[in-house]
DNA sequence: ACCCAGGATGGTG
DNA sequence: CACCATCATGGG
């Protein structure tokens, strides 16, 4: 058992921030949140953090999950006060922070996200573990699958798990990096620099730009990636006719990114 | 019944 | 280059 305090880490909303799709609410509050082939238990309180696992584990593994050395408290200080809208947004969702995922997870789930609500994300990709993600401890959660497990299914399996078009993409995928392809491709992505690794990226079969940067961003923490989906491009339409101010918060601006979305999802403005 | 969803692809002008 | 139809399916 470890706890924690932090105003800055909020469990509820990073589960509803749209970056990761595994995680379980269970009935009693708490969430199962299953990484690397393992599956923590949290539950907040406030500020109050409590985690299933002992010291060592959440050193090892679930500090860097969480990102907990990441800068966000410097970069809510560093928002521009004058800018009301993302003053306002960085407020509401404070408690937002850019999980480490595992790389193949985030190709997964973004090549599923495409034209498409996180509801039925949630979903599709609930599908996938249940039917190729191993067991894991506490009975509550699956393994995310990995590409040799999807390889072995055929496109038809993935249309009926309700994946629809993308169904052609994930088949490709998991072909493209099976039998230790995925491993060489991440050490590709890690050497290359962030435009690289977007051209590494869209040249895959259905990652497109958007996709690329959402897999960039949590999927590789380059915190200078900004997807810009439907949402984002409406937020900067309404509120920065003249543009964003990206230089600004360079090195937290996919963090930003997070804020803009989640408040435009969540926050009723 | 209708529009939308963390878009990408392939074809056309 | 820019536009545009199409893609599969369920949420709201």
């Amino acid at each position: 058992m470890v706890t924690m305090t932090s105003a800055s880490l909020d469990l509820n909303q990073i589960a509803a921030s749209g970056q990761c799709f595994t995680w379980k609410r269970l009935a009693d509050g708490r969430w199962a949140i299953p990484a690397f082939d393992r599956c923590l238990f949290a539950a907040q309180d406030g500020a109050q953090l409590t985690f299933s696992c002992d010291e060592d584990e959440f050193h090892a593994v679930w500090r860097a999950y969480f990102d907990l050395d990441g800068g966000y408290d410097e970069l809510l200080r560093t928002i521009d006060p004058d800018d009301a809208y993302l003053t306002a947004a960085a407020a509401y969702g404070r408690g937002i922070r850019i999980l480490r995922q595992s790389l193949w997870e985030v190709m997964v789930c973004f090549l599923i996200s495409q034209n498409n609500n996180i509801t039925r994300i949630t979903r599709s990709v609930d599908a996938l573990c249940q039917s190729y993600g191993a067991p894991l401890p506490g009975g509550v959660c699956r393994a995310f699958p990995s590409p040799d497990a999807l390889a072995q299914a055929q496109e038809s399996d993935f249309q009926a798990h309700g994946l629809g078009y993308r169904a052609r993409y994930l088949a490709a995928l998991s072909r493209e990096m099976r039998s230790g392809g995925l491993d060489a491709f991440a050490q590709a992505l890690h050497r290359a620099d962030d435009r690289e690794a977007h051209a590494l990226l869209t040249g895959l079969y259905g990652v497109g730009n958007k996709v690329a940067d959402c897999i960039l961003l949590f999927g590789l923490h380059r915190m200078d990636a900004f997807p810009s989906d439907t949402h984002i491009r409406r937020i900067l339409e309404t509120h920065y006719p003249q543009g964003f101010p990206r230089a600004r918060y360079a090195g937290m601006l996919g963090a930003v990114q997070q804020y803009l979305f989640y408040y435009d999802l969540h926050g009723g403005a």
